[in-house]
DNA sequence: GCTGTTACAGTTTTT
DNA sequence: CTGTAACAGC
């Protein structure tokens, strides 16, 4: 079959394009991972370029997984000479490769967030800085955001002391990280651009090889990975390459980790872009869903443009409901999709999805009771798991002793009796002399000491023990020796991390055999044993590079890279629980999956858009394209709701509905009236189902409605109630949240959203109710 | 060194 | 309301 076949003509105008830098507008659904990897497939059958020649980067190891597997299914080829992947999985590849260039150690290892937060804590502690100053927090936040920036402590300017010491804590953590052979996530991107700026010769040459490089959701990448795009492209150097960028600026959704979607025009302008291709035809979703999605961006200022079709036909109406409370929201999200469920959805095609993570809680609580399977994303990684973060902490101390972060993880745990105040003489100890902490146990005396050193016996013990062995029996053999097994064992709930333990010791076979090693090298030999069996390093101007087919045998130990593994792949998040289950988790990681069936909850203002989202610049374009981002999800079927009132940090908010509502399309929505209905005249309330409900509910729910039950009564004759919604002519459309003064000067603090909150004073405010 | 108490903060997330 | 972090006490 044809690889063209089946391509629509925007699709295969893509594909097809000249090797020049284009961009590619995809819509959400419009195909973009298949004109990604047909393009690449095309580019090697048309012999227009080698394998060795193509760089794919995505952002996630996810979507570097799916267009490898989607590639090798197109293509009867090796894809090893091609480097797909994470941009900070190539950028490891590359500082391995090039390590001494690079000025790292070559067994070099990854902090993961929160090794660096405690790397910062320990560093803040040492150089005795006032931590109510100057926050570990915001010092990483200063850092990473730098280095996402590509300047270093020397590149920063302060304006005031604050600033200043910040750029000093800046640099000292640096040194710190280089005393130690670590680097964080950003240091991986800002090593590789600094040793590719530096360094003419290699750049030049991977300009050479790269003649075509991929880039998938490119309205992701921050400045300091479009700089390093810039200069492996060859930007205006004469070896540059073509870069073909895939991206959706209405899906730009992570401004505030740095993602920056000014990189498109930049792209556009800079690489005089004569290819700009949009893909609008979309094949996920039904007709009144795209409408919805295309009508509410439609109100987002400075957009590349683009309008998604469908040949699906309008499908049904997007149904929206208004719930009294997160409770009967919940109820009704479960009832629905019980219903769903009764018309043959299965239950992995349903979706809920809400702004933040702590809406989960009354959905999870919901669904349990109602005995619907179900699983929540964004749980804990498999790497990240307390007692996996120990064994590899062993592992990685073994590999490179002088990782502070994994010594002091591991060095009284499971206790041998080191104790606080041995290792604070430990760490005075390293300080003084400059050295890490393993290399500072020889200076210590007296009984801190022999426990100390006891401690570094046993890891070179272990280390000699296993060198040896390939990586699994290496795994299992510090398993014991750590004696992690044995103390899990002796716990009450350490059956689930033994079997986590265990489990390591699949993993790494699992890895062992993905990756090629022990194919191309024995375990235990590692780079030169690679690089004489094949991989050729190759002496350009007395730099060395290796061969573009050479493996990651070659340019890393299999410790080594199953270390990297461990930091840059955390691993799936919980074993999938039950395989039919309904899906809930945040917009933000909604994204780039779909679904037959979407709820979109909590549609309210304060909330969706989030609260926060208004003191920024384009928060709230941001905000809205989050909207369309989770509209975009659905298929076939799509709810919103939002409700009355909400529990939230313990307390009871009344929010007005959200702004977005008033940006949809009328005719491609379905109100669903509230199946209870609340009337309340002067003060007098006619008892509806909408309370009666909520007082059979449960206790906490009782008491809301009990509340606004006194107040109102104590209220009467005013004829407003908490939770109304009303109209005023200057400041617009709010809540009222609370009432007080009586009914002498009966005042109301009113939530107007984006007008902020006012106290009116009722006998003299001209206000509306509004029909909701 | 571990456990219980209190104080406090509290979008979104991948690597 | 809930989870985390820091501290006091056994």
């Amino acid at each position: 079959m044809n690889l063209l076949d089946n391509l629509n003509p925007e699709q295969l105008a893509a594909v097809t394009l000249p090797s020049q830098s284009a961009l590619i507008l995809a819509g959400a659904g419009s195909g973009k991972t298949r004109v990604l990897t047909t393009r690449i497939a095309w580019l090697i059958q048309t012999s227009q370029v080698s394998p060795a020649g193509i760089m794919a980067v995505t952002f996630t190891n996810k979507a570097a997984k799916e267009m490898l597997s989607r590639l090798s299914a197109m293509l009867p080829i090796n894809t090893r000479g091609m480097w797909i992947g994470t941009f900070h999985g190539l950028c490891n590849r590359l500082l391995r490769t090039h390590h001494r260039d690079a000025a790292l150690p070559q067994s070099f290892q990854i902090l993961d967030s929160q090794d660096q937060l405690s790397m910062i804590k320990r560093m803040l502690k040492a150089l005795n800085v006032d931590d109510e100053k100057y926050p570990a927090k915001d010092l990483m936040y200063f850092i990473n955001n730098a280095k996402d920036n590509g300047r270093r402590a020397a590149d920063c300017e302060a304006y005031d002391h604050v600033q200043k010491r910040m750029v000093e804590l800046y640099d000292a953590y640096d040194q710190q990280c280089q005393r130690e052979g670590v680097v964080d996530f950003a240091e991986l991107l800002l090593r590789a651009y600094e040793l590719l700026q530096r360094n003419h010769p290699l750049r030049q040459h991977y300009q050479m090889r790269f003649r075509h490089i991929l880039v998938d959701e490119f309205q992701d990448t921050n400045d300091l990975q479009y700089n390093l795009l810039k200069l492996l492209a060859g930007h205006h150097e004469p070896a540059g390459g073509a870069i073909f960028a895939v991206g959706d600026d209405d899906q730009s959704i992570y401004a505030f980790r740095g993602a920056n979607v000014g990189n498109m025009q930049a792209f556009e302008r800079e690489f005089e872009v004569k290819n700009l291709i949009k893909l609008e035809q979309n094949y996920r979703s039904h007709g009144h869903i795209l409408d919805t999605a295309n009508f509410l961006i439609a109100n987002n200022k400075q957009r590349l443009g683009k309008n998604l079709r469908t040949d699906a036909g309008q499908g049904e109406p997007v149904r929206i409901y208004e719930a009294s409370s997160d409770l009967e929201e919940a109820q009704w999200i479960i009832d629905e999709a019980k219903s769903l469920m009764g018309e043959g959805v299965p239950r992995s095609e349903i979706a809920i999805l809400y702004r933040s993570n702590a809406q989960s809680r009354v959905i999870e609580h919901a669904l349990f009771a109602a005995g619907i399977p179900y699983t929540v994303y964004g749980g804990l990684r498999y790497f990240q798991r307390a007692e996996v973060k120990h064994a590899i902490a062993y592992l990685q101390l073994m590999d490179n002793p002088h990782n502070d972060s994994a010594f002091l993880r591991v060095v009284n745990f499971p206790t041998r009796g080191i104790g606080a105040r041995s290792i604070e003489q430990l760490q005075m100890a390293a300080d003084s002399y400059g050295v890490s902490l393993y290399a500072a146990v020889p200076h210590m005396t007296g009984k801190a000491g022999t426990v100390l050193s006891n401690f570094v016996k046993l890891i070179e013990s272990a280390r000699f023990e296993t060198q040896q062995l390939p990586l699994p029996e290496m795994v299992k053999v510090v398993l014991e020796r750590s004696t992690l097994l044995d103390h899990y064992g002796k716990e009450k709930e350490g059956a689930e991390r033994i079997e986590n333990l265990e489990q390591m010791v699949s993993a790494a076979t699992h890895f062992v055999q993905e990756e090629g090693f022990g194919v191309t090298a024995p375990a235990h030999l590692g780079p030169q044993a690679a690089a004489s069996s094949g991989a050729a390093i190759v002496n350009l101007d007395g730099i060395e590079l290796l061969d573009a087919d050479a493996p990651l045998a070659a340019v890393m130990s299999p410790l080594s890279a199953f270390l990297s593994h461990a930091s840059l792949e955390a691993g799936d998040a919980q074993a999938q629980a039950g395989q039919d289950a309904m899906q809930l988790m945040t917009v933000h990681s909604a994204k780039g999956l779909e679904f037959d069936a979407v709820f979109i909850t909590g549609l309210e203002e304060g909330l969706f858009p989030h609260e926060s989202s208004s003191r920024e610049l384009d928060g709230v374009d941001e905000e809205r394209r989050l909207m369309y981002v989770a509209i975009t999800r659905a298929r076939k079927r799509l709810y919103m709701s939002f409700t009355q009132q909400r529990m939230l940090h313990g307390q009871t908010r009344f929010n007005m509905k959200s702004r977005f509502f008033d940006e949809l399309p009328e005719e491609s929505l379905k109100w669903l009236s509230p199946r209870v209905q609340t009337k309340w005249f002067g003060g007098r309330n006619s008892t509806t189902a909408w309370d009666d409900a909520n007082f059979r509910e449960n206790g906490s729910d009782n008491q809301i409605a009990r509340q606004i039950t006194q107040k109102s009564s104590s209220d009467k004759g005013i004829g407003w109630r908490i939770g109304e919604q009303v109209a005023h002519a200057r400041f617009g459309e709010g809540v009222i949240v609370n009432i007080e003064g009586g009914a002498g000067s009966p005042r109301a603090l009113i939530n107007f959203g984006g007008a902020g909150m006012k106290m009116l004073d009722l006998s003299v405010a001209k206000l509306e109710k509004v029909a909701r």
